[in-house]
DNA sequence: CTAATAGTGTCTGTAAGACATTATGCA
DNA sequence: TGCATAATGTCTTACAGACACTATTAG
């Protein structure tokens, strides 16, 4: 300990006299396709955790904020832009990285189906199937695909927020096109809470909100009969 | 920029190639006494920001999890032990710090009676009233406390957290001795709402939870009637 | 007895689950 | 014409708000 006063909250701090934590963001990227949680991942291909699989992520730098981090990580490792992100929950135990302290403040974004494509399309990143208690991330295959660090862990507290915010929130209809059908908003709710729901009852609680503007358009590729087309009133950036 | 990979997640860093952000806790302590939301504060006595009221706080060590730091900050500058911290949200703007860099993961706690007069008797901290929109910390005259740095912003987000989690979780609970009466339970669910609520309704909805176990006793001080006291089934540590 | 608060009974409107029925587009 | 799915009608149950009423204690 040197005299500088370590108690008083931030008073005479010299930055240099400590050793502290380095600071990542993580970026948990999802979306929703065939009633299921889909996940994009990056395969690592340097130790440590080489041949593991993480989540999109990068240093903090001084002079920029987490969510503008944030923002970049999502432009340069996943060839996006204006995807909504959402601070998720900071990971800060001391081993969760084996070579250095660092600790992570971890970010959602749900994707659009065309955002998802425009990602893969990058080329760096793929998309794993989210499934199971304890959560694991399948490929196409559904072979389990082993996850670096505490990544397992970080995506299992996303669904868990998912799960807690999509009955009264808007963030279903992030994860859908600009028009959708009523049943691809359903399958969305059924993929992010892992059950089925009843129709008539989702369609009332839907229409009664009154969030969702029928277009008058129908879907155009059934083999049967084509379901109304609606859009969000107040459109989710 | 060095011949080190800064893209790469983490590959070949080198800890000390790099200036970074310093890494903070700071701790939202709040009780609930007649009807109002109540928040423990520190006068900050050095500069920056000196006279101006902040949150208890401090930097996080290389060798203590972000949990582990909160729980060290609370028993050294509060002198509580055992109150239930939950993480908040992580605050990295910029300039939220005049003096450098400072990233701040933010926890709550709620306290119960007892343990906001043990931590007042410590003599370091101060309860001030929460009250207005927006939101503002008031000294027992009722005039407005100058806040720190963006602490302001950190209490209202800690109140929004509330208002969203009380209807469904047992969060009220922690406010409160381990006997209560309905009556004070219902004061804490106002307090944090900033609402009246209907007696009958908010009673069912107690009972019929299942919580709530019937002691037999009565309050003792009570210049009419007295009330039963309860306790929850599954005492929140 | 009165004052004051605790605690309950009941009516009503809203909303969700279950189930059956009608509607519509395509092969 | 028949199939598959969209979309709706209706019955029932559950629950919350409103309000009035009863119960119990101190003084």
């Amino acid at each position: 300990m040197t005299n500088i006063s370590h108690d008083d909250h931030l008073d005479g701090y010299d930055p240099s006299a400590y050793d502290r934590p380095s600071v990542t963001v993580d970026l948990v990227l999802l979306a929703s396709t065939d009633r299921r949680l889909r996940a994009l991942l990056l395969r690592r291909d340097q130790p440590p955790q080489a041949g593991r699989w993480a989540l999109p992520g990068g240093f903090v730098a001084t002079d920029e904020s987490l969510d503008a981090a944030a923002a970049r990580v999502l432009r340069e490792k996943v060839g996006l832009d204006g995807a909504r992100l959402e601070q998720l929950y900071t990971f800060g135990a001391v081993d969760r990285d084996p070579r250095m302290r660092i600790v992570t403040v971890a970010y959602l974004a749900l994707l659009r189906p065309e955002q998802m494509v425009q990602a893969l399309r990058g080329g760096r990143v793929t998309a794993a199937t989210l499934d199971g208690d304890p959560l694991g991330a399948l490929n196409d295959e559904g072979a389990e695909l082993p996850l670096a660090f505490d990544h397992r862990h970080i995506l299992s507290v996303a669904c868990e927020r998912l799960r807690g915010k999509i009955d009264y929130s808007d963030l279903a209809f992030a994860f859908l096109p600009e028009r959708f059908t009523l049943r691809a908003l359903q399958d969305v709710h059924e993929a992010v809470l892992g059950t089925t729901l009843n129709k008539p009852a989702f369609r009332r609680k839907m229409l009664d909100r009154g969030q969702l503007i029928a277009t008058g358009d129908r879907e155009a590729d059934a083999s049967h009969r084509p379901a109304e087309l609606f859009r969000v009133r107040d459109a989710v950036a």
